[in-house]
DNA sequence: AAGAATATTGAACATTTGATCGAAGTCCAA
DNA sequence: TTGGACTTCGATCAAATGTTCAATATTCTT
């Protein structure tokens, strides 16, 4: 451990444990009260000093707990909305790190789904950890699942599918699928107690828009044949039941089926513009627990609930709920 | 949940995990900037908001190191020295809390040993648990097993020998440890993964002196034998080797050798007054993990290789060690 | 519904924090 | 050793934080 590092612990930890002020601080290491506003700074930014909420599983908010009953799920997480920032990827990954390393035991294996958000959150977990955590992508295409910044400590080992996302035909990813390097890794992600998955919206700033893999007239395509979102680039409609697509069988990610056979699926998302698909993937039955903010849940579970109501009139009698 | 906790954790929240000021947070909440200054400071009274230091177990820095090392240690967690407090008991027992955290499956049990450390360490668990910690008493006397302050959450099963830590005879004390009550928890105990155990110095300040179950006398009369500190109440010698005592057959605490059967005995301890102590401690091998200040953990490791010096010495040629 | 007890607010102020400068110091390669 | 790249320092200032206190607002009691 080298002499930065361990300043950058005594001066998080006589900040953020002992209340000392800067000045008593600096005074203490014999260092300029600037360089412990700088180590502090790079302390929070490698994650030396980490700050946790305590979310009692005995006492979740009113949103959390709608969440769990509406929509038939085990747990659910719930952070504020950010109003200032576009979106709040960055949030609800940082919420999902949180909540995994409270839950994920020592040496166990993460499955992580394909997206910006599931790629925030290993990040994050990474950063957090003290061991390395065990990693399985669960589908091709390895760029989502390597570091994003660049200085930063990446605590991980990672088992990666070795094959882009999407094969350029469908003999090729056939081809691909029998190699013993990728079934190796799909074994693994049988085993892993954790899977995370992203859910992706129908829209521009979607991931498998950005990153090129489907153009607009694929995207109009799609919509066009009823796609609500899509989850590891598996398409779905409102429904949750999938979506025929003309990149499904170039497609290199774990089916829909494999899935739904995993333990504690953790979907992580939020946003507007990704209701109707968190909301498909939620009928789809393919989420055990939910990570969102505060705006989107609302608007999930009105969503729900309006379909409910509409649907108890439809077949009959019963006067309004209130 | 309650309101005014929703309004702890968004605004903690908002504060430490999305950096806003908080004239910003208390805009967004609708209400005034004293509030969150307030909301903050119960939420880090209460635990909602928690700072964790990470502590790579892959890059120990030296001291930590040099303790695991000279005593045959599986682990060791130095934390610095807060140079105002007039005792780091509270600056220790905050660190296994949060080595014990991270350590801890859900639902196992904890045991606890008496003291004022350990029962800092139990506290500062059952503040930080989000899912309520199991914890078995090793002593009787169940003051010291019970929530320090008034009004925190404590997140805690208790399953304490229904005893004093002394009985009045020694038949008594026979007697006590017939009972049904009693030998229930004491068989938890032999099942725990984790123990944390403090240590308790001659001198006055000593737990076992204050809570008046030993007089200045008896002290003196110990000292005189040779102790050197105790453990669960038990007196050692220098050397870790147990102390007769008067008080031995009327004391209901798990026996040394008992102690010695479990995994993971964490001791908690800090302070110049129970160097002595802790060396003791140390030489019987009452300890896989200890935890303690800077200042301690270099006067054991000045102290210890001392005496190896002395030694090498005395059995012969060998120059000194540079 | 009145009054007491308690909590919240707004405003003013002291302290602490964070950012920016040029100057001084340190490290490294040529 | 010299020059350049980089870090740290000290000083200054603006912003953020924490404290105090009297004025309101709210809650609880009777």
């Amino acid at each position: 451990m080298d002499y930065e590092e361990l300043l950058m612990e005594k001066t998080a930890w006589y900040y953020y444990l002992e209340n000392m002020t800067q000045q008593k601080i600096s005074e203490l290491l014999g260092i300029s009260r600037m360089r412990v506003i700088q180590l502090l700074n790079k302390a929070r930014k490698d994650g030396v000093i980490q700050f946790k909420i305590r979310h009692d599983s005995a006492r979740r908010m009113e949103t959390e707990r709608d969440l769990i009953d509406v929509f038939g799920l085990n747990d659910a997480f719930v952070v504020p909305t950010n109003p200032v920032r576009e979106n709040n990827n960055e949030t609800v990954a940082k919420a999902a790190a949180m909540y995994i390393q409270d839950r994920l035991e020592p040496n166990a294996f993460i499955n992580i789904g394909y997206g910006d958000t599931p790629s925030r959150v290993l990040n994050n977990l990474a950063n957090m950890a003290e061991n390395p955590i065990s990693v399985v992508s669960l589908t091709g295409g390895v760029r989502y699942y390597l570091p994003n910044t660049q200085s930063n400590i990446f605590n991980a080992r990672l088992y990666l599918l070795p094959t882009p996302l999407l094969a350029s035909s469908k003999e090729m990813a056939e081809a691909m699928l029998q190699e013993a390097s990728v079934k190796e890794v799909m074994k693994l992600a049988s085993l892993s107690p954790i899977t995370v998955v992203g859910i992706g919206g129908i829209n521009e700033e979607s991931t498998v828009m950005k990153s090129g893999i489907m153009g607009r007239n694929d995207f109009l395509l799609m919509k066009m044949r009823g796609a609500a979102g899509d989850i590891l680039c598996h398409f779905i409609n409102k429904d949750g039941e999938p979506v025929d697509t003309d990149i499904e069988d170039r497609l290199i990610s774990t089916p829909l089926s494999t899935l739904k056979t995993l333990n504690n699926v953790i979907g992580v998302a939020a946003g507007k513009s990704k209701v109707e698909a968190i909301s498909a993937a939620l009928a789809g039955q393919y989420l055990n627990v939910l990570i969102t903010d505060e705006e989107t849940a609302i608007q999930l579970i009105a969503v729900k609930r309006a379909a409910l109501e509409e649907k108890s009139e439809r077949i009959g009698g019963k006067r309004h709920a209130k």
